[in-house]
DNA sequence: CGGAATTCTGCAACGCGTTGCAAAACGTGT
DNA sequence: ACACGTTTTGCAACGCGTTGCAGAATTCCG
């Protein structure tokens, strides 16, 4: 059935070493049993278990990939890099679906199973606990999309959500617009939370400019909406809104536009993450671009060489947010 | 370090296979030994590794999740069916993308070192020589979204492209449009051949319709819109277009608005999928809804359960779709 | 050519669990 | 207490590969 070292060795005239030389790097093996070997071995079709080889070589090759946004279309986006980038070095990525979990034990435990050579966390609304669970489990972990510290529990690579928020403001501001509007996402995720900050702390430093702030349930189109809806319902007006991400933007939008108001004639719209649909023409969203690549790239590389030094303090790694122009703010006056 | 049935053994003063008797479905054990280990366990937080077990018992509950469509909106709802939907029966999904792949040999080499219990390859564009070698290696396979047949080379799940085609067309000529229009996908891929097929047959029913086709090279909204739009500088006219999917759709509507034309006022659009984002408000998007969670259900099902008979003659299953009414047909005259 | 240094090779043990088998323990009926 | 049937248990071998070690085969050099 399943073709395995011993029929090579048998059928080469060699020992069962030596065949599992002629498979790792760096063996020491004559190149006549060497070929001897290959040629045994495609005649059978054979290939190493990986598996079998983990056993001793502690190293699976394994990604834990585990996620909670099942529904944000950006994150296909992010599935696709990770995915790329994973199979590109030769890793696997184990996708683990976190949507209706709450607590981190059974994931930690399935991932433990399946002995995975480590794990990113990628989501910026799931609690820090999670990547801290399984840190606590001994495996390499990074948060990807994280909040950032000066001293994390866990590697964390992402972006500086004071500072976009930051960023946010002073586009709006410089754009002329007075009162402005803060749209965040969950309102207990760190991302909300420190988005907010930076945009009321930039905004709180231009005398003119007034702040409302709301939020909605989820990072998701129909949330948006909602929440902007009922901001008009109840008289809740600004000038200019930031929305925590884009889908957000997109319910935003159209939940004023059904309210008569045009966008950015009436009011503006700025939004985070820069997904591909923010591109689309005929939806040209201003937004504020998230190094998707780098950010992916960075975490691939912290928990590939996390096992190369175990004590090394957990770091953040922060990537630079840039404006990105397009029709949903009015001309800078 | 990782604590071992043996740890375990050792501190329950019990054999080792005592505790892995303790650990299999059904073995024979006696109540008292089952407790000493499992508190054993506990204390220790052991787990079994399940690649050490799946040496002897042949199975890795991995299941190969393979898909080239990581551009496509509706993908990412698919995938977290897929991992829900695998998750809840103790399966893991070894996410695999084919975007750059032209050739499986990589991928099926690579799903038998990791010997995976079996493999849903699920995309609509990968041509079927794909999940047939994974077949020929000897690994459960199921084609979903693929190209049902009579006598299909592997199990295939979705629908019947043909009949969609034919609804498609139906539904237009119902509405009293003449002169209909179909943009495909990719030309090559079996789904657009196939949905054609059924669109051209039904229209040439009625004597009274004619029909002009397009195809896009991809089954994305740039795709959808750059067809739309040379379609429009060619004079190539139709009252209604059946697009071969929604974000293609999308592509189609932005560049008929920005030619002036109203959707639905002087052109109507159908899609087909039926993804989320149809029914955003303000996309309205009328399409063919394809039951997703049914097709995802039925490729696992299959494939969990091929093991269990090898010999069976592979089978296409085949689940209807429906037409579900938004904005972007004129009403039903 | 002899001997030392180097490169290869096979043996055997190991990684972590599972499982067929025979022996041990238990239970029952008389 | 004995014979008999039914669990339960441990031993040992196995699944598939890797690797330390010691000896065999080469190579190198004077």
């Amino acid at each position: 059935m399943t073709v395995t070292l011993k029929h090579v060795a048998e059928r080469a005239g060699v020992s069962r070493s030596a065949v599992s030389r002629c498979f790792t790097e760096g063996a020491s093996i004559s190149s006549g049993t060497r070929a001897k070997v290959e040629r045994a071995a495609v005649e059978l079709g054979y290939f190493p278990n990986v598996l079998a080889r983990s056993l001793t070589t502690r190293s699976t090759r394994l990604i834990g990939l585990v996620s909670n946004n099942f529904h944000n279309p950006v994150f296909l986006q992010i599935f696709d890099l990770f995915t790329r980038r994973l199979q590109d070095r030769g890793l696997r990525p184990l996708l683990v679906n976190l949507s209706e979990e709450t607590a981190p034990a059974r994931s930690v435990q399935m991932l433990r199973q399946y002995s995975v050579d480590g794990v990113i966390v990628a989501s910026s609304t799931l609690p820090g606990g999670f990547a801290r669970a399984f840190r606590e489990a001994g495996m390499p972990v990074v948060h990807a999309f994280g909040r950032p510290a000066d001293r994390p529990d866990v590697h964390v690579v992402g972006i500086d959500n004071i500072a976009c928020g930051r960023i946010a403001a002073a586009t709006l501001i410089a754009r002329g617009y007075g009162r402005l509007g803060f749209l965040g996402g969950p309102q207990a995720a760190s991302t909300t939370q420190d988005r907010m900050a930076g945009f009321l702390a930039e905004g709180s430093r231009h005398p003119g400019a007034g702040t409302v702030i709301r939020f909605a349930d989820a990072y998701s189109f129909d949330a948006g909406r909602a929440a902007m809806q009922a901001a008009i319902a109840e008289g809740c007006f600004a000038e200019a809104w930031f929305c925590g991400d884009d889908v957000l933007s997109l319910g935003a939008i159209s939940a004023l536009r059904d309210a008569g108001l045009s966008v950015p004639g009436d009011v503006g719209v700025i939004g985070l993450n820069d997904m591909e649909m923010a591109g689309w023409a005929g939806v040209g969203l201003t937004t504020i671009h998230q190094p998707f690549d780098e950010i992916i790239a960075a975490s691939i590389d912290l928990v590939t060489a996390m096992p190369d030094d175990p004590a090394r303090a957990p770091v953040s790694r922060i990537f630079p947010c840039r404006v990105v122009e397009r029709g949903t703010l009015r001309a800078r006056c």
